[in-house]
DNA sequence: TCAAAAGTGTTATCCTTACACCCATGT
DNA sequence: ACATGGGTGTAAGGATAACACTTTTGA
């Protein structure tokens, strides 16, 4: 049995983004004041990558990590350039947790994650950044191609992307990438000046994009895991169960078909117990049939969208 | 703006399954007679791990590489022990390709990747090899748990992964990781003796568990893009699309539903042309619609599956 | 009594699945 | 003629989206 080929030595990083449900919107765990999501080395005494982000990340935030996922593994030379020269490979993860936590040092903070993209969230209807900022200067990166051809590429990726009559939620990574080619955020840097760069914080690095990658991921999921259980209490009203999927979504659901969606597929049992905190009728409390989970291959909640708010 | 913590160095490896469709058959590239992936190291002086993973792959095989995609990346330590301690990264890829490629050196070939995962095609209707070896030895398998409780478990898993009725052809890697946890193949290895491995050729390292998650990822990924022709030659006849679908997907599907959910979605052009190449009356000659790709954020085949063979 | 949110029932529409059948060619 | 695979039409069933309406609490 021959010995795989030896490979040159670089240094691994771990990126996390943790996510939280506070207050009914989805939150962000961040360092210097929002500009960094947590990261660490990968010290080589723990058996897997999985295990090496468990241990620091509970060491920084002292608190137990859920569910955990694998994002991407990237290794730009553009990162690299940050830091004198010296390759990083960074690989990343999405993880939910149920609870608040709170960090040592560097200032942490939770972060409401639409404060990064302020365009993805459709909740309260098309978001007026969409119409006021994003299209028109999208727009003008159109035209300001000089080739034809390169100008109808340029306008139909922003059909794909953009277009808000079919706006697909989980394209959160493309639309970022398409706004950072065009120059139109800060990170994007260097050549283009981007003088007055589009709403929506930056971050150092490239941890926006990551960020961007992680709400990706997490909305394709909920389609078809039951992971938002991994962010709600242990009881919960159908109500708050809406909230949290429509605040990851970040659109707007149809009540009636939700609710139907939900028991039909046996996700939730009733508590019993009566919640009276939300001003009218007092709901139920269900929980989680985490026996689900080894019941059968089991499909999130599905979407029930509604176009008109 | 603070510069990231500093990690430690260790060597990154990148591992490829190549795949492509010889003879209506996935076949996946392999070395030392089937045993082992194609592997590399990443050099440093590559601007990015796709880049990196191209050149060598290219540089290997004298042959161009389509579509590349990200698989996973694994750090564990039971792999570092196979190489005198010192720790590895292993970035593992999907690689799809059009044409037969020759590789140099090493004695590459392309191996059939049902040879590995034979429970995994079910064209043919259930294969034998299910209900006649690993059927039972799961059961046994069960039944060696003294504890009731981890028996239910283990039933439950079984029930998931493995139930014909119920059969989904995306949980290879789940269903892997099953069999290797149940002692089932002879890469459990060490502890239990694995007298008599179940049918299905074992791999060096981890590098069956990496085909399975590339496997996966490429089954799941056929339904909601048109990944398939990446696959086939430039023209191709339905029958051929269809034959190639079943062919990554493990199961039969629906002749008529095929066909028209193909053409629905607007995926083909006709050529002009036929082939009267299949012993029956010659068929029309297709095309893939490339411009696609940028008028739609457009959905793979979805799968017509049929029941009864 | 009224606002606000919970909760129930029914209908229209579309997509998937399935079935039945015809067409063009080689032997 | 008939076997073989190519190709078309249509009906049944189930899931989604939409609508109308009742119930229970607090102010």
């Amino acid at each position: 049995m021959p010995s795989p080929a030896k490979p040159r030595a670089v240094a691994i990083e771990l990126n996390a983004v943790l996510v939280a449900l506070i207050d009914e919107e989805p939150q962000v765990l961040t360092l210097e004041d929002g500009a960094l999501l947590p990261s660490g080395p990968f010290e080589g005494d723990h058996p897997t990558l999985q295990t090496g982000l468990r241990a620091w990340v509970e060491r920084q935030t002292h608190h137990p990590l859920g569910y955990v996922e694998q994002l991407y593994t990237f290794a730009d030379r553009s990162r690299a350039a940050a830091t004198s020269g010296r390759r990083i490979v960074s690989i990343s993860y999405l993880g939910l947790t149920r609870e608040r936590v709170t960090a040592a040092g560097h200032e942490p903070g939770w972060q409401n994650w639409y404060r990064y993209f302020p365009w993805e969230d459709w909740r309260g209807g098309t978001p007026a950044v969409l119409a006021r900022q994003v299209m028109p200067r999208l727009r003008r990166w159109i035209d300001a191609a000089s080739d034809p051809a390169v100008r109808r590429g340029r306008r139909q990726r922003m059909d794909i992307n953009f277009a808000e009559a079919s706006w697909n939620e989980d394209l959160v990574l493309q639309r970022y990438e398409l706004l950072y080619e065009a120059g139109l955020v800060p990170e994007a840097g260097g050549r283009r000046p981007t003088t007055d760069p589009l709403p929506g914080a930056p971050m150092h690095y490239d941890h926006r994009r990551i960020l961007a990658t992680g709400i990706a991921r997490l909305r394709a999921k909920i389609k078809y895991r039951p992971v938002v259980f991994e962010l709600m209490p242990p009881d919960f009203t159908l109500g708050q169960l809406q909230l949290a999927v429509e605040a990851l979504a970040g659109r707007p659901l149809h009540k009636q078909n939700f609710r139907r969606l939900i028991d039909q597929q046996g996700l939730v049992e009733e508590t019993g117990g009566v919640s009276a905190e939300t001003g009218g009728r007092p709901a139920k409390l269900y929980r989680f049939r985490r026996e689900i989970l080894l019941e059968r291959a089991v499909a999130g909640s599905k979407l029930p969208l509604s176009r008109s708010s």
